[in-house]
DNA sequence: TGTACATCAGTGAACGCGCGTTCACTGATGTAC
DNA sequence: TGTACATCAGTGAACGCGCGTTCACTGATGTAC
């Protein structure tokens, strides 16, 4: 029982298989553990049916399993707020619509997303993860809605605003007995404070 | 050299003292660690000077030691937030007196600020501890900015400025490399933004 | 068509480690008589 | 003033556990001849 009895081995040729299999079982417990520390190479190995030594078929030790799937993990996130910013509503429609996305995001994987800012677990310097896009699209997300903007003020409100979403998303998951808005609120109200509607 | 081997046992009838200088040795532990599942019972031992089974001559187990350290770190977070919010200044001033205080103890210990208000360990329920008066405070400061400010709205701007204050202290302690404004300057533009200063 | 061999995708036993907790103990200090 | 004893503040050895990692191995599948 300490591994799946059923589980067949690849075919030849497709091993390497089993390393996106392991990543799988590892953000699985990475959402339900919320702490990058605790992710054992036993438990992954169990989850995904698999002996423990297999792991190292396809990773030189259990740090860097460790870091592929914090890194495939950020990526799944940035992803998912690109498309969502992606389109072509006005720009105020996509800052909402990015700002829903990162707040559904949160919401179905509270645990992973707070393992993925953690102060613990610093960015990762791969080259496969692009960790500036999201912040720099905000960025330049809030000069298309106020083209006379400049860059110190466009920087300062995109922090204002990653902040407030960030801060929302974490105590809502510490702390849910307090009287939460929903998403839509909070974020129309986050934008109305901080990205005054252009004249007109 | 597993425990110091200078440190006096305390004097009969004082052996209570070392229940404070355990919690503290686990209050630094865990600024150290960031995460309270880290702390083990043979460290803290270790830093205390003491050998790991002392601890079980004033808490019946590790769990009993990690929630009074949580409890103590916490209560002494609210207590600087609130002696920042008291005096007798006007409401605003003490408003941006308890911003400027939250930020400072989370620039100080930032490991130790995100295990209290981490999802992983929920709030204590030790009636020794005060959870809501914080946060309460910030509801009736907000009231007194503005006289006029119904319930739900002060609630709702309370959320704003907390999550704010949450996720910028967060962030920042977990991407250091992206500039980020002064505390003062993030607080200003915070007010500013949810807390609209009355006519006059 | 048959067979020897190489390759591939794993397995299973074993290692040394730090962990939380238990148990029996030590040795200094106060107290009763 | 002396002594037996109780109390107090700890200690040290030992337990069983899960951990990351190593090493030699297995057994199915493809390939050369």
């Amino acid at each position: 029982m300490s591994t799946s009895p059923t589980r067949p081995r690849n075919p030849r040729g497709e091993g390497g298989r089993l390393r996106e299999q392991l990543v799988q079982a590892a953000a699985e417990l990475l959402d339900e553990l919320g702490d990058a520390s605790r992710l054992s190479v036993r438990a992954i190995a169990r989850r995904a049916g698999v002996s423990p030594t297999a792991l190292y078929l396809h990773f030189p030790d259990r740090e860097a399993l460790v870091t592929a799937t914090c890194d495939a993990c950020f990526t799944a996130f940035n992803d998912a707020l690109l498309a969502a910013a992606s389109g072509d509503s006005d720009p105020r429609t996509r800052l909402e619509a990015m700002g829903l996305a990162y707040l559904a995001f949160t919401e179905r994987q509270p645990a992973l997303y707070a393992v993925i800012f953690s102060a613990r677990r610093p960015p990762s310097d791969s080259p496969a993860v692009d960790r500036r896009q999201g912040f720099a699209g905000l960025v330049a997300l809030l000069r298309e809605c106020d083209p006379a903007l400049g860059e110190d003020e466009a920087h300062a409100r995109a922090i204002a605003v990653w902040s407030s979403l960030h801060g929302f998303a974490m105590l809502r998951a510490a702390r849910p007995q307090i009287g939460w808005p929903s998403a839509e609120e909070f974020v129309r109200r986050t934008l109305a404070a901080h990205v005054p509607r252009g004249a007109g």
